[in-house]
DNA sequence: ACGCTTGGATAGTCCCGCTATCCCAGGAAG
DNA sequence: CTTCCTGGGATAGCGGGACTATCCAAGCGT
């Protein structure tokens, strides 16, 4: 198909798709000669992942080209490429490591880290910039006055834990690992609207419930 | 406290207090004279939210005036003060009612609340921008082949609705309403950052095992 | 009295995600 | 062959958002 077609299908303007293509987003088309290039299906999908990312998921157009440079890079291993992409998406402010709110939330989360019995990720902590996220809102919510120690939250990771387990086992229903990795990157990112959105209603149900509607 | 105070102990510059006067999300400090203006505590504190907001929550800066316009309206009930800030806080896409994935996506999201029994973010969901956020995501992931079912998300339902229960319990552990207010909303703005750490966290660890460092 | 600080007003900056314009090279119609 | 039209690449511009830098006048302290 054609740039226009795509951009019908796909609901896509031409000029953004071109500015996608400039941006490293989407693979050029095959050229067919000096005038004219060719996309297919892969293109549709690809493009249609790259504005999920960046409508739903909010995420800036240069990190949707990094975390999708590392879903394409098939000399890594799965659980590096999925992992790679991941780290590249947070993009959250960096601790303060001068504020003793975020030393008493590193502890937290160490904590939260080992009660867990989430070795990997611990291993990788100083690295990766999840944990520096997560240290960052953590130290966030003691500033506000915030109860938030490692008991409070293990529930929360617990849960967490079987969220990404039935991610994954879904993952595993599709056969090639781009594929893989490019599903458990749109979940990473789009999930998470999902579960705010639900974690959400369910804070104005129980408010009402509790309280009526005063 | 003076400006310059205020912004010492806030860590946030002179000229971005300024800002933040002049758009409306910090009350102007009581004026002393002509040249001086006197801020407390609550202003600190109110900063310190504001900042929270915006820098680790990601709203925007309109957005935080209006969210905090209703955290301050005490005429209203405490139920709708929560709702109303809560309303105000998403600012995804509207839905494209053209688009049969998001028609898709409503049968499921209704079907979802109904088995969940949330009787009153039923009754609402049609006026909720929380529920049209929730649709949208949803048809994303239909659009991305993701099989996406009320039977499916039931679980991570109950998972939020307990969630919610949890912040709500500590909410009413504080007695102005203003400060439940600003907490239950500090609550769904920060915790949903680290409810993402930890999904991701997650993520990353339970691949790991599954396929080990590749 | 005089410099220094304080707070208010205004304009400017930088970044980001597009979008509009221009240009040239085919291919199709006459 | 010529002419016109369309597709695709390059460049520059636009609009919004979050600050930020500059200026100014009114006190206050010594």
């Amino acid at each position: 198909m054609r740039l226009a077609e795509l951009s019908e299908r796909s609901g896509v303007s031409i000029a953004t798709i071109k500015y996608y293509l400039r941006e490293g987003l989407l693979s050029p088309g095959r050229r067919v000669n000096a005038t004219t290039a060719e996309y297919d299906e892969e293109h549709l999908r690809r493009l249609r992942l790259v504005r999920a990312l960046i409508q739903v998921g909010g995420v800036p157009v240069a990190t949707a080209r990094e975390v999708l440079g590392h879903v394409d890079d098939d000399s890594l291993g799965r659980t590096i490429r999925l992992g790679a992409a991941l780290w590249a998406l947070p993009q959250g402010p960096e601790p303060d490591e001068g504020d003793p709110a975020v030393a008493a939330a590193r502890t937290e989360v160490d904590r939260l880290l080992e009660s867990l019995g989430w070795e990997t990720a611990r291993e990788l902590a100083p690295l990766s910039p999840v944990y520096r996220s997560l240290v960052v809102a953590v130290a966030s919510l003691h500033r506000l006055g915030h109860r938030w120690d490692a008991e409070l939250m293990a529930p929360y990771g617990e849960l967490m834990h079987q969220v990404a387990r039935r991610q994954l086992d879904f993952m595993e229903t599709h056969d090639s690992p781009t594929e893989q990795v490019e599903l458990a990157v749109a979940s990473a990112v789009l999930f998470e609207p999902v579960l705010r959105a639900l974690h959400r209603l369910a804070q104005e149900e129980e408010a009402a419930r509790r309280y009526g509607i005063e």
